[in-house]
DNA sequence: ATCCTCCCCTAC
DNA sequence: TAAGGTAGGGGAGGAT
């Protein structure tokens, strides 16, 4: 075992660094400024007999043949192949194993729920110690590839796609008479012929290696019930109390059974925790057994090198070697403290526990998966701006489909972009990315998808945000996380549709949630929280809770009814018998300007009556909320006339509307009228934000001079503030209850008191929504419905027209919403033509 | 303090 | 020719 232990630190001190591809690069950058326009057309048919007897390979045939087409392409790339990401991916090593784990999960889906065995604490605490054996097959794709060829057995073979002396095609794995060579993993195979020109090169099998992984799992999976999966040919078991066996016994057993069975040699680590047992499965390699009891655990750390520990790799090594620190022995000597400074609190922590060969890891635990994502960074050539986006949104639809495959959603999506450095030249691989800036962007959504669509409009505007030249992308990548579980998802879909929300009946209790904080805030001081609706958390499932009883006139927080619209407020007080407007006129001196809320200026009101007889067209179906609407509009034009002078006279120094700064989107009128915390935020929000006339202390100032123009209702909805992502998110948390909010709105036989509630919610919570340059928060919401659009055109169209005619009408009464509204009607009439073959227009006159 | 975004690092 | 993917952990720095 202890020569093991030197052949073991030998290679891992060979193993310095093969893959320094920046500095590789920027070396060989003058080199080779070979242009790979028109490639050869000769095709190199060096390839060796193993090599030919091997399977064709069709998509480089395909590739080959289609590059005649583009003057300027490179030969193979994105620009030649037009399935180029699905080819990529079945012929890339490193695609399949990134994606076994997935297909490992599906192959045996109960071996997850080993982490909620017997095995809860007996590991955390420390008396109780435990045994862990990790196994790892041998030189796997070799072995595999090569198993029912004892012939070659004692030969140097390696695995890779191309033969030729000069490729630049990676080593995938090199059997151990090939290492003897310095061959290795990820080595150009030019290198590695260079060092063994006698290297026997065999293609990729990825079916076999699928079969013999099931094998291997299989053969772990019965000899013990909790398995950590690694790779397809690594993993953890832990045997702590696995009765009577001796560990060494069973692993044994279980390298018997694998070489049996598959043909293939494992080795096997045993020690303490993870960590040791990995180690020692590195000490045992190949086909070996290594055990490291506690007690023997210093003496093979002491001067094993740092690079050989997991989780150390190159950069560390390198950074590690620069203090002078090359063992783990001499890791050691370094306090906590001082690496933890230098490495940061976890890194550090890390650190100095693996240089001491603790570690606290329990096998078997299992993290859900976090994100879901797809890349690719060879071959990526582009010449405009079109061909990125059509490789996006392949990426996209790729996504799409593994998320499905996932049953899973994701409500964040990031985009990455590989942009050649300015200073590199072509790559020293073939087809390669090369020396690349790494850059990536994210955005949040309102609510999670899967949807192809949803996630190429997403795609879009974050690559739009890079401004990249086409012909510098090297590689792109899309990725989805904040998953939420598909069925789930669904579920609370469905739970938020219109219709059930209108069959629902009302339920007492609902979970509160911090989304729902802002708005709880302002109806806890008005009392009139006698409609939530929350979406809880667990099941996305939305709970109703009414209360059949009004709130005392007293329990009323004034500012908050001062500021709700003219029809609602006559709502309410026509609940109250008409007694709200004597409780205003009592406490509010200025209360004659009460009925003066409602004016609009001209030019507003004039947009709106544009708007409407467009709409007059196409909204042939009376319904009782048309009454409503015309009786406001009514109101609303009645009392515009004295209005418009008042808001044109420019009694805010900010409203110069060319400008946009941000006081001038603030409706002083809600602002006045909010309660005082939520005042506070918002001008704390705003004095954050870049905006230097709101850089003043006085808030008295801003406070006499928001009463000013305190009449302007129609202000109220353009009430925006900067940019805090917390509220958007929040926000778009409680969005699918916006819908439900369009719906309450649209139904006519709505109680006035949760009529009222209703928008108030909507009200209170669209003035907080906020909108910068970057608009997030009108995105946010355009995307939302879009989203809503894109699932619902598929079962439920009328719906798809009720949301459409709550939009409408909501952009009648609010510029926010005909921003909305304009923004998103598009998507509507594609939908509808899309699925229905028809005229948008006419589908509602229809209806 | 705790979160989020945009990275970098690591492993297979 | 060649198929440099995938996912988690974590750090720096800024916003809340
Ligand atoms: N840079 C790498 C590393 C690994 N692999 C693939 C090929 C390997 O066969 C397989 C398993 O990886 P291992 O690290 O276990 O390496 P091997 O099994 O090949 O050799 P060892 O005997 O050291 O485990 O993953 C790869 O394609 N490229
Ligand atoms: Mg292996
Ligand atoms: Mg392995």
């Amino acid at each position: 075992m202890s020569n093991d232990l030197e052949i073991a630190l030998r290679s891992a001190d060979d193993a310095t660094t093969y893959l320094m591809d920046d500095e590789h690069e920027v070396e060989f950058e003058e080199n080779g400024c070979n242009e790979p326009s028109h490639a050869q057309v000769s095709s190199c048919p060096a390839l060796t007999s193993v090599f030919d007897n091997s399977v064709a390979n069709p998509v480089t045939v395909d590739s080959l043949n289609a590059k005649t087409t583009e003057p300027a392409s490179r030969g193979h790339s994105t620009l030649s192949d037009a399935n180029f990401v699905e080819n990529y991916f079945k012929f890339s090593r490193l695609h399949f194993i990134g994606t076994w784990r997935n297909r490992y999960r599906k192959r045996f889906p109960n071996s997850h729920d080993c982490s909620k065995d017997k095995n809860s604490s007996h590991n955390g605490s420390v008396s109780q110690r435990s045994t862990i054996i990790h196994v790892d097959m041998d030189c796997f794709f070799v072995a595999v590839v090569i198993r029912n060829r004892p012939d070659l057995k004692d030969k140097p073979v390696a695995i890779c796609h191309s033969d030729s002396s000069r490729g630049t095609a990676e080593i995938s794995s090199a059997n151990y008479p090939a290492r003897d060579h310095g061959v290795k993993a990820g080595m150009f195979v030019r290198d590695a012929k260079a060092l063994c020109p006698e290297l026997v090169i065999f293609p990729y099998n990825f079916d076999a290696y699928e079969e013999v992984a099931d094998q291997f799992y299989d053969i772990l999976h019965k000899h013990c019930n909790k398995v950590q999966a690694v790779s397809c040919d690594e993993a953890f078991l832990d045997v702590s109390d696995s009765a009577v066996e001796d560990p060494s016994f069973l692993a044994s057993a279980i390298r018997k059974e694998i070489l049996d069975t598959t043909g293939c040699t494992a080795s096997v680590g045993i020690a303490g925790n993870m960590l040791m047992a990995r180690v020692a499965t590195r000490i045992a390699k190949p086909d070996g057994c290594c055990f490291i009891p506690l007690e023997r655990v210093d003496r093979y750390l002491h001067d094993l090198p740092v690079k050989a520990l997991p989780g150390i790799g190159h950069v560390l090594d390198e950074k590690l070697r620069t203090m002078q620190i090359r063992t783990c022995g001499q890791l050691r000597m370094i306090s906590k403290e001082s690496l933890q400074k230098d490495f940061g609190i976890k890194t550090g922590d890390m650190l100095w526990n693996f240089s001491r060969g603790i570690d606290s890891r329990m096998v078997g635990v299992i993290q859900e998966t976090k994100s879901v994502g797809a890349e690719v960074n060879w071959g990526v050539r582009f010449n405009d701006l079109n061909d990125a986006k059509d490789f996006l949104l392949k990426l996209c639809k790729e996504v799409s489909l593994r998320l499905e495959g996932c049953g899973v959603q994701g409500r964040n999506i990031t985009l990455k972009i590989k942009k050649r450095r300015s200073s590199a030249g072509e790559p020293v691989k073939f087809m390669g990315c090369g020396d690349c800036e790494n850059l990536s962007r994210s955005t949040t959504l309102p609510m999670a998808t899967d949807d192809v669509h949803v996630l190429q409009r997403i795609a879009n505007k974050l690559f739009g945000y890079f401004q990249i030249d086409a012909k510098d992308i090297r590689g792109m990548g899309l990725q989805a996380s904040k998953l939420e579980a598909a069925d789930t998802n669904r579920r609370g879909h469905e739970k938020c549709s219109i219709r059930s929300w209108l069959v629902s009946s009302g339920r007492k209790g609902f979970t509160n949630t911090d989304s729902c904080k802002l708005r709880d805030r302002v109806n806890s001081r008005t009392g009139l929280d006698s409609v939530s609706m929350v979406q809880s958390e667990g099941s996305g499932e939305v709970a109703v809770s009414r209360e059949a009883t009004l709130p005392g006139l007293d329990e009323l927080d004034i500012g908050v009814i001062e500021s709700l619209p003219p029809e609602v407020f006559r709502e309410i007080n026509d609940l109250y018998s008409g007694e709200l407007i004597n409780l205003l006129s009592k406490n509010k001196q200025n209360n004659k300007d009460f009925g003066m809320t409602s004016m609009v200026p001209q030019n507003i009101a004039d947009v709106m009556d544009e708007e409407r007889s467009a709409f007059e067209t196409l909204d042939k179906i009376p319904c009782d909320e048309e009454d409503e609407y015309v009786n406001g509009k009514a109101h609303l034009k009645s009392a515009s006339i004295g209005e418009a002078s008042s808001s044109a006279s420019g009694l805010l120094p900010t409203t110069d509307s060319l400008m946009p700064s941000s006081l001038s989107q603030v409706d002083p009128f809600v602002l006045q009228h909010l309660p005082e915390e939520l005042r506070v935020d918002i001008l704390e929000s705003l004095r954050a934000h870049r905006n230097p006339h709101l850089m003043s202390n006085d808030v008295s100032v801003k406070y006499d001079v928001a009463q000013t123009a305190s009449e302007d209702f129609m202000m109220k909805n353009e009430l925006w503030i900067g940019n805090p992502p917390k509220w958007v998110d929040n926000f778009a948390r409680s969005s699918c209850s916006l819908l439900n909010i369009f719906a309450e709105l649209h139904n006519s036989s709505c109680p006035g008191s949760q009529f009222s509630s209703l928008l108030q919610s909507l009200v209170s919570g669209l003035s907080l929504l906020p909108s910068d340059g970057q608009d997030d928060a009108f995105s946010s919401l355009c995307e939302l419905i879009k989203q809503y659009v894109d699932v619902k055109i598929e079962t439920d169209i009328e719906e798809i027209y009720t949301c459409l005619r709550l939009l409408r009408r909501l952009s009648l009464r609010s510029k926010l919403f005909l921003r909305i509204y304009d923004n998103v009607l598009p998507r509507f009439q594609a939908a509808v033509c899309e699925h229905y073959g028809g005229n948008l227009n006419i589908c509602l006159m229809d209806e």
